[in-house]
DNA sequence: CATGAATGAGAGTTCATTCAT
DNA sequence: GATGAATGAACTCTCATTCAT
């Protein structure tokens, strides 16, 4: 049971060591153009900022179109991570979607710079970069999904229906950001999943 | 009736030109843009497409910066001024909404190509940008006041309403655009008007 | 008769300042390959020898490649232009051919760092060297077409001809500079035309 | 019997693994350029063709200047020996330097690739290349130097007559390679070498 | 010794900006 | 004021070379 028992291991070992090597590119990738915008996230900067020759990133990506591409399907992926549990809780649909919205607002008060890169990164386009903001999508339409099987909503297209919903968090954030917000987190949360499922009309219903 | 007769009407006539030349610049960068993207707008490129020569683009911009963030601005003045009937018109909220919601998909279906000049532009930062951004919420907003001024809608924040809004149906295009979408204007319309007013929620309402 | 009377005279004014310009900066690229080979002939290397900035370069040629094989095609213009005189003299067919052999030779002794541009450059590829190399064995072509129609020499494929007749020549030259051989120039080409026109089968003949 | 028996055999044996290694690594780099060109043939190529990694290139070869100016002289080596039988054949000097000739139409025939090699390697420099070309040259020479001690030709410098020679056979390989020429080896073959011996005088001889 | 990941100097190229005309 | 040739800083990307494993 030594590493050199299987040679699949080793092998292992070393895309481990690779692994490791990208994802701590991307980040430096992520930190770069939280802090300067797309525009000036060069090679070199990159590179800097990740603490290895210039000429290195290219052993990982083959130019900065991929790079800066992966990095914005990293970046969907750490929020879907970081959502995964809000994503999995029981609860009914607006506790649920609360729990989101709640958690996302979280990660971005905490990541300020990070939702600058969300920004910058989420007009480009691509397959990983589609696949992955789809992978995040998904999430959020099965809360619908499962709401409508239990009879909780009425029957809209879940994808169009979690689409906005993503649309619309991404501006609350946005605007949180920009504005500095003081409403509480909790409140905002409450404000847009209370919007979302009784609508705007009048007080009656 | 010499030039010099009237220094005010001259400095107006000189004002004129002036605004009729940075009107057609902005123009030619709206349309560089939008058929190559952001990056490929370079002052060349867009000087040829305003016929003028590079140069002359730092007679009326400072400097690159500048012109791209005010063809943003009047990205948004163009957007305006299409909804303005829109805006306008009479009706109930529901009427009104949706026929904003329809304008816009009618005119970026017409002008396809103009709305990646929105997204590439409108994360741009700058006052003049965010001034006419403002404008365009602010015209949403209104249709939020009067409504509620109407009782036609429980209260909620216009601003935050109207934001939203803004988000859903950028959101509601960009997809229109990706996927050439198969659903009518009128139904897609209709569909985030719907949810908006109404809400998700169960059918009993 | 002024400048301004011919709108077509302006035009041949900047068109002569292009040449001009496009002349000096093949100069240097010469210049450049004649002293350190054309792997050394960078394009900063070529700006520099030409005393104005990289990007202009750009502004004349497209590229590198572009540029390098201009460069080798005004090479062999240079030479057809150097041997104009040889080529359109009176003679027999030997006084000819060693007037052109005799005026290269000259030529490239006084020029010996062209040589190296010559050899450096003859094996790059693209129509416009093609083209210039064609018309300089064009011209020894002619003078075995001359020859042949003045029943001076048997019938011999007068292309083939001359193409080992430069190519003894290249040689020649080549040796001549490497060696730096002691023998006259004109026992030289005298050696080289004897060598055609005899052959070196046995004394007898 | 032990290692330490015979220290020059180990030192034998290990030279042979070296020259072993040395002339695979050349081989693969004729490979590569014949294949790409030279401007193609990195030491990454190289390595990989020869199936070795990167770094060993160095424990042969100083530097890339070196590695491509011995595989010149290898390109060299490989012709004498291709032509060798050629050479040491009995028969006339017609006859000999026909076989000379046909030989190597043959060769490049077969190996056209190769032929790149030589184009792009042949200007290099170096006191290896130069060596291994003089013999090239020396071989012909020598069947110069026999036809004079048999008065079969006339008294000429035969160093320079062997030059040419070499000269004329690139010549007529390089345009039939360029040409695809129809014309048959045997032809292009008894023209060179008809026109050498003979030479181009009117047809009274 | 062989390896190949890492290096970093330097190549070609682009383009915002300037300024003499 | 308009022009566009010239500039040169900055960019992406390559590859000969090194050196820890």
């Amino acid at each position: 049971m030594t590493e050199r028992s299987f040679g699949g291991m080793r092998r292992t070992k070393e895309d481990v060591l690779e692994e490791f090597r990208c994802a701590s590119i991307l980040e430096a990738a992520m930190t770069v153009i939280a802090r300067k915008g797309i525009a000036a996230a060069t090679m070199n900067a990159i590179a800097a900022e990740a603490g290895i020759a210039k000429g290195t990133l290219y052993a990982y990506f083959r130019d900065r179109d991929e790079l800066l591409t992966k990095t914005a399907a990293r970046a969907y992926e750490r929020l879907v991570e970081e959502l995964d549990a809000a994503f999995g809780a029981a609860g009914t649909l607006a506790e649920r979607l609360s729990g989101v919205v709640l958690r996302q607002l979280h990660f971005f008060d905490q990541h300020r710079e990070l939702f600058r890169a969300y920004l910058a990164l989420s007009n480009r386009d691509g397959a990983a970069l589609r696949k992955s903001k789809q992978v995040y999508v998904e999430r959020v339409e099965q809360l619908f999904r499962d709401a409508s099987t239990r009879g909780e909503i009425r029957d809209v297209d879940p994808h169009e229906l979690a689409s906005m919903f993503v649309d619309c968090v991404r501006g609350v954030v946005l605007r949180r950001i920009e504005q500095k917000s003081k409403t509480s987190r909790e409140e905002q949360a409450a404000l847009v999943v209370d919007l979302l499922l009784r609508g705007i009309s009048g007080e009656t219903q």
